[in-house]
DNA sequence: TTTAAATGAAACGGGTCCGTAACGATTCGC
DNA sequence: GCGAATCGTTACGGACCCGTTTCATTTAAA
């Protein structure tokens, strides 16, 4: 993929952060904490398998971390846990169509205040 | 400001939106929420005054979700509050130096990811 | 086989935030 | 002046998250 580079001001990624958030805290969808988020979007766009373990790791937390934020996003429907048979102290975190729903309408918020952005300038 | 039109994809927005986040969630910086960034970025974006029941507005939210948010984030000193003089009922908003610096450096992570981004592909 | 290591979860005390309702302080309207 | 309206805060009970420690389960090592 070739494509033009760009260049964006400190106002620009400014507006666009905000934008974005103030549209979250608007809708109705429950708003993740900054690691919610980091664990959810490292599980639905990095290749599994994905562990309590990994992503501690990853994220340079505590394990209970994880796993309380698992906890919580399971309640949600957003990630759902399952024994590794492989190795049965292992919890596999998986994908979940809500979850997925979710993700894409993330991405859609994003999109629609990146492009608004643009317009206003 | 005349510039070229950018197309971002689903892929890249979700790109964008994680590597912020885990840098956020790694660094030393205490993790806002979504209702403090937005409630930040607001103050620290748009011209005063700022006031309780104006946040409150903007953001659909309760005021006593602002008050809270205003404690918390008082404590961190990244924003400040005085008595309105001309109607003693109203409380301003105001900016800091701590405050100014944490925005600043949040710009700064956004724009090195994104700036990752575009060398990702 | 028996001990050690690894994994994830649970327990704990403390703090923050939630939504709602009630509350003082201040200003406006009559 | 006096009651109504406005502003921000506080109080309440409940839920969640924090960091740390402890635990049960499972696997690996000796």
């Amino acid at each position: 993929m070739n494509r033009m580079s760009i260049q964006l001001t400190t106002a620009e990624v400014l507006g666009l952060w905000h934008n974005v958030h103030l549209a979250l805290v608007r809708d109705d969808e429950p708003d993740l904490s900054a690691r919610q988020v980091t664990i959810l979007l490292t599980v639905y766009l990095e290749a599994p398998p994905h562990t309590v373990r990994d992503l501690a790791a990853r994220l340079q937390v505590s394990k209970p971390v994880i796993t309380r934020a698992l906890d919580t996003m399971g309640k949600l429907g957003l990630v759902s846990r399952r024994r590794d048979e492989k190795d049965r102290r292992n919890v596999l975190i998986q994908r979940t169509v809500d979850g997925a729903l979710f993700v894409e309408r993330l991405a859609d918020t994003i999109s629609v205040r990146a492009q608004e952005l643009r317009t206003d300038l």
